[in-house]
RNA sequence: CGGGGCGUAGCGCAGCCUGGUAGCGCGCCAGCUUUGGGAGCUGGAUGUCGAAGGUUCAAAUCCUUUCGCCCCGACCA
């Protein structure tokens, strides 16, 4: 299995191989290695992750949230302050020890961040005194860092790249419209930008966030079935706001704590858009997210063939440029045309131009998308005011063929026998199934087969509520949740 | 933490059993010929053989210690 420059492995052969193979080929990211855990984002899957950062913090401050920044050490007695969020945590916290040379006392060790809630508890608790304070709307781009067991470049890391919000606010009412509003911003981006269709859900008992009184997410399907939880959003009751005393003074003049929301999406979603959409010929990227939309390779043999193309192909780089398509001319010398193209394909540009004397000369270029098998010849005359809707085009196939993908492997199951040969080797599928709602069922379905509930589906995001019998158990169930594999 | 494996050029590996002073492929550099789907030829550069110690005339190779990484399980999301 080795790390062979150039090979993908095909998805059908080994899916983690492949992912490792798309990631390396598409030039995003590699292992750290001389940091347990960590990766380094290389300019191409950083440059993605700046697309989604610009789409969604113009969301964000749409939706009246102003960007601020925290410490990135949080003191170990902050963590300690809401029992539930340390237990979660814990585990899986980095913590500084040594500081200026000297050993630091126990009770002023800092952890890493693994999230902020602690922190930003503490400053809305400095920050907020009534209720013409509220709501406040912060958002923090940042790294966190959580001791994970086993990582994945992109799905898991030890150090990722996220935002996360924290808002608090009056009531419990209006902090759940912010939860749901959150939701729903999140299943927009992951659908109309990262053509990524996903389920908006709230999280059973078990799979919360550590001190939220409720989870929600959207769960997405990635290509070899699993699901992968894309963005989380939550609502934290009153939890911190009592851990760290934030309390206002309300309209009739009593006081009381807060409401809060967090939510978060990260450098995670990088790895969905991988399992999303691309194939064993490496990375597709929905043009919304593409660095490089629209790649020109100018063919050449002569020095006079030269004189003529490469002029040419500046030019209709300035003219898409021009017309808003992000475009690059590949005027390398050394490498061969085939070449480039390889590299293009797998770097998950999706349309490349082919200009060489004979298209010039025909006032046609040599047109090739990323998800065609075969080229096609685009007029060059009016190729800036046609690529749009061409890379709109693209856009629209790959939600397309992501929500039939879904659909396809998407069952309803109402036998512990069926629920079994759909899960059986290692397999995953989306489930709709019926379940009792107890923990201990949950459990004993993880234990016993590793699928989980992925998310008790909000109206219209699933089957309609139906009584029906537990799957596992054959108690009385309301409605059918979501079962799958996960990331 | 239990089981298995691996550290030799930038990357992937051979050499180790049977000790004799460093090799292959890719990549890189130069030149020429090439260029519409991964170019060919010629020449060239690059190594504390993971580290420390020992045995020996001589260690990548044998012995001891040690560090690091990967896989499976466990754990975790």
């Amino acid at each position: 299995m080795a790390e062979e420059k150039g090979k993908i492995t095909p998805q059908v052969e080994d899916f983690p191989q492949w992912y490792q193979d798309v990631v390396r080929e598409g030039d995003l990211a590699e292992a750290a290695k001389v940091v347990k855990g960590c990766m380094v984002i290389k300019p191409h899957g950083y440059a993605i992750w700046e697309k989604i950062q610009a789409d969604l913090d113009r969301r964000f401050k749409e939706t009246g949230h102003k960007n601020a920044y925290f410490p990135l050490l949080i003191p170990m007695s902050f963590l300690n302050k809401e029992a539930q969020h340390v237990e979660g945590f814990a585990p899986e916290v980095a913590v500084v020890t040594h500081a200026g040379g000297k050993a630091l006392p126990e009770g002023e060790q800092y952890a890493i961040r693994p999230t902020s809630e602690t922190i930003i508890g503490h400053f809305f608790s400095k920050w907020i005194d009534s209720y013409r304070d509220l709501p406040l709307l912060i958002n923090q781009w940042a790294n966190v860092m959580r001791w994970e067991v086993h990582t994945r470049l992109f799905l898991r890391t030890t150090e990722f790249l996220w935002q996360e919000g924290h808002t608090a606010h009056a009531d419990h009412d209006e902090a759940y419209e912010e939860v749901l509003r959150i939701l729903d911003l999140y299943g927009d981006f992951a659908q109309n930008v990262m053509a990524m269709p996903v389920i908006r859900g709230i999280k059973t008992e078990s799979e919360k966030f550590a001190g939220a009184v409720q989870t929600m997410s959207i769960e997405a399907m990635m290509r070899d079935g699993k699901a992968l939880q894309a963005g989380t959003s939550h609502d934290l009751g009153q939890n911190f706001g009592v851990a760290f005393d934030v309390k206002f003074q309300n309209e009739e003049g009593r006081e009381d704590y807060v409401w809060q929301t967090s939510w978060g999406v990260s450098t995670r979603l990088i790895g969905g858009l991988i399992m999303t959409h691309s194939d064993d010929t490496g990375l597709i990227l929905p043009p919304k997210l593409a660095p490089v939309q629209a790649v020109i390779v100018p063919i050449f043999r002569k020095a006079h063939e030269k004189e003529k193309v490469l002029p040419a192909a500046a030019g209709l780089r300035d003219e898409l440029k021009a017309a808003g398509v992000a475009v690059e001319l590949d005027d390398r010398e050394g490498k061969r045309p085939g070449e480039k193209y390889y590299e293009w394909e797998r770097k998950g540009v999706p349309i490349r131009i082919e200009l060489g004397p004979r298209d010039i000369e025909s006032g046609e270029a040599m047109t090739k998308l990323r998800i065609a098998d075969g080229k096609v010849k685009m007029p060059i005359a009016t190729l800036a005011q046609d690529l749009g809707g061409v890379l709109d085009g693209f856009q629209d196939f790959l939600l397309e063929r992501a929500v039939k993908f879904r659909e396809d492997n998407t069952v309803t199951i109402d036998s512990w026998d069926d629920f079994t040969d759909v899960f059986k080797d290692g397999e995953s599928r989306f489930a709709w199934c019926h379940w009792d709602g107890t923990a201990q069922t949950e459990a004993a379905i993880k234990e016993e087969t590793k699928v989980t509930i992925r998310c008790i589906p909000l109206d219209g995001q699933g089957p309609d509520p139906e009584p029906g019998k537990c799957i596992k158990t054959g108690k009385p169930s309301a409605r059918r949740v979501l079962f799958a594999r996960a990331y």
